[in-house]
DNA sequence: ACCAAATTGTGAAATATCGCGCAATATGGT
DNA sequence: ACCATATTGCGCGATATTTCACAATTTGGT
């Protein structure tokens, strides 16, 4: 163990490794080993031990890994033992599609207000949920005791969303809209969008097909089983 | 311009400098440098023209790039300039949220085809766009020139779905399922996993505060104005 | 015609990320 | 007790990506 800085792309890695424990666990295995793990994606099984050992000496040597207990230890590390609750800036199609995700309740993750500006909108129920006006934001931020934000609104009006959630102290945000947001320091922006991977796959179609053997994938060395 | 192959990293920020290229040109610029490019993300100028250059030379020195020039090279590079035909497994919550998903069109894609298991789904309309039986799809697949293939089933299913597409001869696909899927040789498989991204913020969240400002992006020498 | 300022394209240096190879160590068989 | 096998943790070299820094070029002012 070792307390360098870790990358993100270390932890987006844990959860995925923790949803394979979970599999594996289901199936009742006892241990397993970063081989058998790096088998079920294509990954390398020196990654996977290099990722784990970031925090601390969960293997055994000429065992592998207790599934229990590395589940257990990844669940604590990716904070996902404790709720996180969330606000949702935008009750539109996509933030009421997210209200009532599954993955949020997998993950912990408690949707405790939608938020939008449209009077139309606000009173409304989605779900359990109630759209509460934008306005009030930081006063429902304290009273709900909200730790992340979720931005679900068109991209222009992203950046005034993200100062709002920022100015109510919230240091951890999700965006969904297709604009380069800037962020304080200090609090954790997440961006998913849609449109960049869409655009990255069409760049793929358009290419000459000469060229697809460039997608191979020539990785994954540890596969030779 | 050079030949030599081109990350995805590069293919995605050749998307967002599109997008800030069409706002400028809005504006009405005639040109534009990679340092003003650079100032409205937190991108390094170097990096712009790095990756513009993979493709031509698109600038001229000590001017810029012309907008409406570059903007057409960019559209064409990333094949938005002809039509991209998408069929949609799975007719759930997000399937039918993507189906009439704004950022499609503008990204020149189109929706011909939903696809779905269950009967009752079957038949019914999503907006435009009829809901089928996948058990078809090859078939909708030949007829409507589909092209590319969204999975937006449950994760479970995520891999039969894969393998469905995969032998219907499509060779670009969009994941949505929380699952590490296996592709064949020259098939380009994008996901966006909503669960990793979420836990990986959980992670920021479950971090001793001491360690936030790793996060303080360092990187942007270049912002010196 | 010349010079200062702006700005590109790109080789080289700096960082970041990944994968190999192996010593260290645990297990199970004999 | 010993040996063969399995498998981790990790140093180190290999790749990939980003950033620097500067010659080359264009523009506009004098």
């Amino acid at each position: 163990m070792k307390s360098e800085k870790i990358s993100e792309l270390t932890t987006n890695r844990l959860s995925v490794y923790l949803r394979c424990l979970n599999e594996i666990a289901v199936a009742g295995a006892k241990t397993v080993s970063s081989k058998a793990l790096a088998d079920r994606f294509h990954l390398n099984s020196a990654q996977i031990r290099k990722d784990l050992a970031y925090f601390g000496e969960f293997g055994v040597r000429g065992v592998g890994y207790y599934v229990e207990a590395l589940r257990n230890h990844l669940t604590k590390i990716l904070g996902l033992d404790r709720e996180n609750r969330v606000g949702i800036i935008g009750a539109g199609r996509l933030g009421t599609a997210l209200a009532d995700y599954y993955g949020f309740r997998k993950a912990n993750f408690t949707v405790a207000a939608l938020f939008d500006a449209d009077p139309k909108k606000i009173g409304k129920k989605v779900g359990e949920t109630e759209v509460k006006d934008i306005k009030n934001f930081a006063a429902v931020v304290k009273q709900d005791n909200i730790e992340v934000a979720v931005i679900a609104v068109p991209a222009e009006f992203a950046q005034a969303a993200l100062e709002r959630v920022e100015k109510a102290g919230i240091k951890a945000v999700m965006n969904f809209a297709p604009v380069a947001l800037k962020t304080s320091n200090g609090v954790k922006l997440k961006s998913i969008d849609l449109t960049t991977s869409l655009e990255s796959l069409s760049y793929f179609l358009a290419q000459p097909p000469k060229q697809s053997s460039r997608n191979v994938k020539p990785k994954v060395k540890d596969r030779r089983e």
